[in-house]
Order: C-alpha cells, then structure tokens, then sequence
DNA sequence: CGCACAGTTGAGACTCATCAAACCACGTGG
DNA sequence: CCACGTGGTTTGATGAGTCTCAACTGTGCG
C-alpha cells in the first residue's frame, strides 16, 4: 500500500481536518521537518499546526521570549538578528523556504535570536507539544532535528567564514552570491543598504557605493528598489579577480 | 540502592574495566555528554572510550574526513577553524574542559571543520557507535546532544556578534574577556599573535600592537609567552570607555 | 505639493593593512 | 660556551580602505 501522502487528494476527504489539507498541498514539505511524518498521522494528532503571514519588517519571534513553537519556512526569507553587548544589532544569517527557525523552542528554551521577516513571508508553526508528540511515533523526528541543528551551524560557519573576513567588497560579493541561493526565479531579494550593513559590519555609506560600483561593472540590475538580477558570470569573475589581487 | 557513580570505588572494583574507571575519576564528566550515563552502564557497553592527549598544534581532526567519533575534552583549549574559498584560515570558536566537539560525526556526517589543540589537550574519544548503542538504555541521551547543539550554535552567534563586529581594539578587548572563560586558574591562556589574527580577522602586526598597547594600559601582563594574566576591572573600564566612545 | 525616509555621492579624518626592519627566545652545532 | 639560524614578536613609516559628516537626490505617501 503506497503512503498516505501519494493517496490523491479526493480519494479520502474525510481524513483531512483543514490545516492538514493545506500541509498535503504544501510545495515545501517533503523538504521540511515534518515531511517525513505521514500525514494521516499528522492528522491524528492534537495540537495544530497554524499558519502565519508576515510582511518585511515583521517580527517572528524575539529573543528571550519564551519558545513556544519553531517555524517552518514556506516562503520568503527571514533574517536572524542579534543587538551586541554595545547596541549594535547584528544580521547572523537568513534562513528561506523549508529552514526551520526558532528550534531551541523544541528545547524549552527561549529564543536565541530575533526573527524578522525581510520579504512577505508564510510560516508555519510547530508548537513543541506536537513535535514531542509526534516524535513519540515517529523516530526518525529527532535525528532530522539534529541534522537541522548541524546544518544551522554549518550555515553560521560558512557565514563567519565567507561573509565576515576580507575586504568589504569581496564580502558584498559573497554575499550577492549568496543571496542567490534564496533566489524563487531569477530574481534575487535586494536587502535594504541597512540590513547590508548589519550583515557585512560595514556603514550604510560603504554598502551603498559598494553596490553602485558593481552596479556599473555590470554585476547586477535592480529593476526595483528590492529586487536585483545577478548576472552570474560577471559575479564569479569579480570574485576571482578580486582573490588574486590578495 | 544509591547510583552506581557514588558508591566507593573500591566497593566493587572488579565491576570496572581499566577505561571504566578513568571515567569515574574524571574531573569533568558530570558536565560531559556521558554525565547522565551511569558508570555500570558504561562498562557493559561493548564500544570503548579511550583516551587521547594532543600538544599545541596538533589536529585532533580535519575537515571533510569521515567522522567516526565525537570528543569530550578532558582539558585544554581547542580551536574550530576552516579555510575560505579564498584560501584564508579563519578560527570560528573555541572549545574548552567538557565541551563537545565533533557532533556532526554522530549523524554520519564528515567533519565540518578542522579542531587543532591550542594547549595540551586532553580528550575522550566517544565512537559513534557508543553513543548509539547508549542512546538506546537512555532516552536522555539525544536530548543531551541536542542541547550541545544548540548551545554550539549559541556560541558561534555570540563569537559572531562580539568578535567579529566593530573596531580592532574593541574585538581585541572582548577577546580577552572570552578568554577568561577559558581560563583554568588566574593564568589565562594566551593564543599566538597568528591565532588571534585568524579569531580577529586582522593582521598578526595589528594584534601584536594591541596587545602592546593593553599591556601598557595594564589590562594583562604576560608572565610568559603563552599566558596572560588579565586584570578584570581595567578590562571591563576598558571596553566601557571603548562602548561611549562609538 | 511637500514631507519623510532610503539611497547616493563627496571630502576629509582616521583606522588598519602593508612593507620593512629590528628584536627576542630558542635550539643547534661548532 | 658562544655564534648562528629560525620563527615568532615588536615597532615604524606609509598608503589604501573605511568611517564620518554633510549635502543632495530620488521615491513613496498623506
């Protein structure tokens, strides 16, 4: 007998209450936490999934609150942020379609960062008692927490790595580089010069010449305020010629 | 019946084999992953602990290599680090007495970084398959390791917004205070000008005069090479004046 | 239309990287 | 024992890269 989740739709109405219907039409799901539990399995269970709309500049969550629920991402892109013992406040990473934000809360913990949305944004909301519930069932639920643990903190590695050492320009171009990988078509979310300055640890100023110049160069468009179009080619170049001359 | 871990160890010493008993000694394992874990447990497992000893700069393990077993350290300090795609070392954290490094090897996964022992090392090996097998008798287990996985990625946030944002001299100045943490005495460890360079994102000549500079404004003396001794209230005036200035 | 706010651009100041030289601690071999 | 080389550290001089301050431009909105 095939899984429930290749059962078309029709076949069964009756199982599905209406969040469960809309997790079956989920484009992200097979790719998210939940995606492994089958969903009569999900259906069966009591706590509910819900789900949220945000608009840029929306909080998800704030640090220190206590974590009730982690979040998958459906789409848009979410920044995590953090103000610094002086009162700066720091961008650590984006998270985008199919991440899960906010898992310390599976931990009982408060959340460790803030969450904000930089794009219109859909999540949906893990209560912790569902995952502990459904983790009962399903004992695969842990290890895929722990490899998103592992990969959140791949993500913080790579970010350290790529995004905060160097030149400011070689870090805006890794960083146009990596916005591409949050790409939903071949145009790429332009951050505010603000939220470049508090990713890259540079001024407003410096973010915007820096953009202006590979703007001339060719390396990208921005047919609107908040969008870019990244001519690939031209990036890796400026990325290699910009290594040697170090 | 008290716990095993309190009965006097020469009750029952045929109970113990030889690595048994080096884990019932073990200053820092009622902080370790294994903490949980009763001794008597311990010794029926078939997968063996051992023990390792590194000196400063020697690897402990490197990046891409299959990951066959986590570590807990006994002592010393271990730094995480990674090269950049443009070929730069760059040190992402620290590890210090009752850390975990390695987790990724617990999901199969290859190691993430390279760990290098910055000062004499101690270590315990814990094969993947240990833990495995010790998960199964103990449901805290997996709780336990993701909880060291988020306080992993607690860390990189934090080393992210304080040691990689703002003025040379700031970073510099919360550096020290990291250290102190580490620290197993009034003694601090005191990473090479090269290390600090790689935690900083400076050069090793902007290091060395800052650390220059705060010796003579007596925020630490180095009674020798590789130690510093760091006097907390210049330390802290230090990076209060540094906070009003900006 | 005009206000508010994000983004851009310029000029000057300052920080930090670069290059170069000297210094120091150490171990080696004469 | 000392000369010597080696590798890490310190210090100085100079210039490139960023920040700061300030003015200006563009964009969206009441």
């Amino acid at each position: 007998m095939p899984p429930a989740q290749v059962i078309p739709l029709h076949a069964e109405p009756a199982l599905f209450n209406p969040q469960t219907r809309i997790c079956a039409e989920c484009g992200v799901r097979k790719f998210a936490l939940l995606g492994v539990v089958d969903l009569a399995e999900l259906d069966r269970v009591h706590t509910h999934i819900s789900s949220i709309k945000l608009s840029p500049g929306q909080s998800l969550y704030s640090a220190q609150a206590p974590g009730l629920a982690a979040f998958t991402l459906r789409s848009g892109i979410v920044r995590l942020e953090r103000t610094s013992e002086r009162g700066e406040r720091r961008i650590l990473r984006l998270a985008g379609a199919s991440d899960l934000v906010g898992m310390e809360a599976m931990l009982g913990q408060t959340y460790a960062a803030d969450a904000v949305a930089c794009t219109d944004v859909e999540v949906c909301r893990l209560p912790r008692s569902l995952i502990e519930e459904l983790a009962r069932q399903q004992p695969e639920l842990p290890l895929n927490l722990m490899k998103r643990w592992q990969s959140a903190l791949d993500d913080a590695d790579e970010w350290m790595t790529e995004l905060c050492a160097g030149a400011a320009r070689h870090r805006m171009l890794r960083l146009l580089l990596k916005l591409t990988e949050y790409a939903e078509g071949d145009r790429v979310w332009l951050p505010s010069r603000q939220e470049m300055s508090a990713m890259l640890d540079m001024t407003i100023e410096t973010a915007s010449r820096l953009v202006s110049q590979l703007k001339r160069e060719g390396v990208l468009d921005t047919p609107d305020q908040r969008h870019a179009v990244i001519h690939n080619d031209a990036l890796m170049a400026a990325l290699r010629s910009d290594s040697l001359s170090t």
